[in-house]
DNA sequence: ATCTGCAGTTGATATGCATCAAGGCCGGAA
DNA sequence: TTCCGGCCTTGATGCATATCAACTGCAGAT
């Protein structure tokens, strides 16, 4: 737990939000998992809202027969599906950490109480909402939209924007989950990279090399109604906010 | 114009938040457009937190080179996006309104003033986009883990449910128009049907029979983790809140 | 070192779905 | 009525992607 929730710092008890923020403050953990640990199980009702503060999560979607795809990756610093907790309802996706990952853990019921009683942290989870919202409707498009070539070679620029690194991208964890997340088996990935090969990149193990960004611009015809942009800081703000809720 | 907004009734002003309400009041209109109306392009950034009272609308996406599908449909009373109106970003999507749809139109800016101000505004638009982000979750599981067969059977259970009659659904809009929305071409919709004839369904026209509803559950493999509930009523105590707010 | 298991690649093949093309079935206009 | 022009269906075909299978390379265990 982050510094010593129990010793009240003598905050001033006649603002009108203070105890509801102290509430939240109190009972708010610090936890770092290391990389594989399992958060929750598709199905689960929220406990807490988990806010990830480093590393990232993977949300995986499971169908009857066992089947599991990636349905999105959620990056620090954000809120792990803030919609399952403001709507009290089970977690549709089963959440994994592919990697060390640090969060902060709020009891679902405080938090929906802050957000009720603090707009601030209202509008900040709206925006950070919203945000996500839109990343799936991205997606939605992506998949309904472009071929499966296409979604490798978008996904490339955008790892290598995100990256800082215009000529070249590094996978960021294995090649069979960003296969499923864009929606194809790990075999039509590889031959997919394999095909953009002819057209101007170099695949070394997870590096990406971008030889000819023009001739992959002009394959995979990025799009900004679809593809990420390169940065977006409402998880920067939205943290940064809750941290000064917290502690 | 719902109800002379100008004649302002002698509501106490001594209320924190009356003044915005009554901004969000005084410039909110109620409109109605006939079927096929578009309402907003992709693209564009909004103007407007449009609420739909009646009717539905959907949401079309582009790709560059023009083809577009239908990514979702929002069905009275919800609100249009309020993701692209919270973060003031451009729209993802084209709407369209199918059928004679009512909205209310609330200016973008006094709508983000007046969810600021008003925390049980707040919460009921969080809500609301959170069932927003569920539903997209909902589809992306659909189009990732389920065949075309399987999806038709499984929207074919869902709107027999919603329309409350178990023995047989209604198609709400053209074949086409539900082949986009499950991913694929209106010939291969065409087929899914027929195939789905041989194990206890029939078709004419737009009315869907279900003659074996226990075979075409087993062959369609319906989950609640993937299709929609029948029944949610966000929308309803979302809509019952604005209309309080704006007269 | 050897064994083992998992990630990835590659090839052969299957199949699901799209595409292309033709024709049928309306309902609306003239 | 006839003549359209959508919408839908159906068939033939092709292609994209999945599936199945074999093999490589590597890392961790013994």
């Amino acid at each position: 737990m982050r510094g010593e929730a129990n010793t009240d710092p003598g905050t001033g008890d006649s603002s009108k939000e203070a105890p509801r923020i102290r509430t939240m403050f109190q009972h708010t953990l610090e936890h770092e998992v290391p990389a594989g640990t399992i958060l929750f199980a598709q199905g689960e009702v929220p406990t807490f809202q988990i806010v990830v503060l480093s590393g990232s999560v993977q949300l995986f979607g499971r169908s009857r027969d066992g089947r599991e795809v990636l349905i999105e990756v959620v990056r620090a610093p954000d809120l792990l599906i803030p919609a399952a907790v403001v709507t009290a309802s089970p977690y549709l996706m089963q959440g994994r950490a592919p990697e060390p990952t640090r969060f902060l853990l709020i009891p679902a019921d405080a938090f929906r109480d802050a957000v009720e009683r603090n707009p601030h942290l209202a509008k900040a989870v709206l925006e950070t909402l919203a945000e996500q919202f839109r990343r799936m409707v991205r997606q939605t498009k992506n998949l309904k939209l472009r071929s499966a070539a296409e979604r490798v070679g978008c996904h490339i620029l955008v790892l290598s924007e995100r990256q800082g690194t215009p000529d070249r991208a590094i996978l960021p964890y294995e090649k069979h989950m960003i296969a499923s997340e864009l929606g194809m088996t790990r075999e039509s990935f590889s031959r997919a990279l394999k095909a953009l090969t002819k057209i101007g990149i170099g695949v070394a193990g997870q590096e990406i090399v971008i030889r000819d960004r023009a001739r992959l611009t002009a394959v995979a015809k990025p799009d900004p109604m679809i593809d990420l942009p390169a940065f977006d800081d409402t998880g920067r703000r939205t943290l940064a906010l809750i941290e000064r809720l917290t502690g």
